[in-house]
DNA sequence: CTGAAAGCGCTTACAG
DNA sequence: CTGAAAGCGCTTACAG
């Protein structure tokens, strides 16, 4: 039985509606379905009808009767990272347009799968986005089963069936150690996120092959794990090496604020003379003049739309072939890097 | 009929599991429910039938029958915003631990109310709590009409029905104003919110008041409109003016952290020996050293333990009385302001 | 402790 | 173009 709110008023339904407007249950239905055969003057009875009682349809009855919840579910680590607080603002805007909303997932700890993320199907959820963190085959399988295609946003996935979209992250790296070796550095470092990120991967790939080719080695490599402490104590121990780098890339634009902060302000470097500093994502605070980073671009806008072009085919070709898109980015060259 | 995936195999529902588990549907509704009278013999049989198949409640079903979502609407302005992404993410942590998840309603302005909002009723959800956007007193009405509460956090409302959870907004202007006083400070200005935001106004009234208790009077206010380059502009006209302000109380830090910017950059001024800068609420940049800003704090967590408390009372109680909570805060000394 | 049945508010063939 | 009816996958009195 309805277990009715003390003092809650129930919520209009169809029959309501119905009621009001002298019509069949049913006829409000097609009112409200674009397309369904409904004389135009039955429906302009019913929306009035509808509007005086303040009628809303009930999504939850509409999901369960079609099985599509116009919901997609967003797992996201850490939305203090501007980077990822800008994709997920990004699509949820993009996602309003198309009449979809989000459900978010936070979870405490990056790259690991949120158990917490199989509810997600439970709410019969369009699709799985996740950015930051990382799909387990299990939760894959599970996925598969129900028919939600998973996009990663920003981390790869050797899963079958784990839809993938990411910036241009091997030519990060080669167009950060080009414009460095162009502007006569000669101490190169670079900061990685997690061991486990094959995004940090790519970026180091690119950075350390590109330098090979002109025949510089052993190029040092921290760890800042991706988190603001983590990159501050990867850039002390940089520092404080006896051959001290004059020029650090960093694996994102969030380490890059950290290492910047302590390069100036611990170990009283000049930036850009003495050391230069190359992020990656073109967070909008590293435009801000606290910061202003040198950067290679990962536009949350361009991510976000194809993260939703896949989710939107994959869905509507009930396709099970994962897909892959990798989105354009550019240098984008600020006070950080010396000239 | 059925609109199924055309490769998508149907998720398992409690029939599938009663079937395997040799019971009847109810059964297997009632292992899910606890408190629910079942033998546990019978409910082990179900539990492992259950993970057999991989099944998992729908929860659009659960909610249709229960009148319950377990999903609580977040409106937000604007994610990009440090303070407003804590928020966020404090929320989801904390409604995560008793089960319930987050439904993301961005909208593009500040202040006003979002006319998608409304379909957030749609989706039956136990509440809506609202960050830097404010209810209208037709949402209000909607809210009420269908039961569901409405939390502002950070924001005040004239609203009858609406709850509110904020800062010591008042006492954050007195203490700015004291602190300055105490450290000699002689030409003060304020960088207000927006005309429209009480919080911003309790700020203000604050801070006047204290100085005017001192003598001080005529204090210069510019609106940063919390944006970052509302408040760029507001630091240019600030502190362009003959009589150039050595103590600037804005009404957010991350307007501050754009008034830093602009009085380093573009005015050459040495913080704080020239001019000293106050924000309010202490986001996690603050404590970055590229801004080590004083500012009075308004603890994101403490915040959305409030709207949490507020939501799941009125919930139980099926009350209609708005509940009112201000977070304590304290103001934190850093380097922005001079000893 | 258990099952059969009604109901939650929709959508959608089906028959007219 | 319209209505009656079945079904989506749950919960929950009711009767046993």
């Amino acid at each position: 039985m309805v277990s009715k709110k003390l003092g809650g008023r129930r919520a209009p339904t169809e029959s309501d509606v119905a009621k009001l407007a002298g019509v069949s249950q049913s006829a409000v239905s097609r009112a409200y379905t674009k397309g369904a055969s409904i004389a135009q003057k039955t429906r302009e009875k019913i929306l009035q009808a509808a509007k005086e009682l303040g009628y809303q349809p009930n999504l939850m009855a509409r999901s369960l009767a079609t099985n599509q919840s116009n919901i997609i579910a967003l797992a996201i680590s850490n939305l203090e990272n501007p980077f990822y607080a800008n994709v997920a603002q990004q699509l949820s805007s993009q996602l309003r347009e198309i009449g979809k909303h989000i459900l978010l997932f936070t979870s405490p700890s990056d790259d690991e799968t949120d158990p917490m993320l199989e509810r997600a199907l439970s709410y019969q959820v369009d699709a799985l986005i996740m950015t930051a963190t990382m799909a387990s085959p299990e939760l894959a399988l599970q996925c598969k089963k129900a028919g939600v295609p998973i996009v990663q946003i920003n981390r790869g996935s050797k899963i079958a069936g784990v839809s993938t979209v990411w910036g241009e992250n091997h030519r990060a790296g080669e167009v950060a150690a080009e414009h460095l070796l162009k502007t006569k550095h000669k101490r190169f470092a670079f900061v990685a996120g997690s061991k486990t990120s094959s995004t940090s991967q790519m970026r180091q790939d690119g950075f350390i092959e590109h330098l090979a080719k002109s025949g510089i080695k052993n190029v040092p490599i921290e760890y800042g794990e991706y988190s603001f402490s983590g990159a501050a104590n990867a850039a002390r121990k940089l520092l404080s090496s006896k051959n001290r780098p004059d020029a650090i890339f960093c694996a994102s634009d969030y380490m890059a604020f950290s290492v910047l902060d302590v390069a100036k302000r611990e170990f009283n470097l000049n930036v850009p003379n003495e050391v230069s500093i190359i992020g990656v994502d073109d967070v909008p605070e590293a435009s801000h003049s606290a910061y202003d980073l040198t950067t290679f671009s990962q536009p949350a806008g361009a991510l976000a739309k194809a993260a939703i072009e896949i989710v939107e085919k994959m869905n509507s070709e009930s396709s099970r072939r994962a897909m892959h898109i990798e989105v354009e980015g550019q240098l984008i060259i600020r006070g950080s890097t010396k000239a």
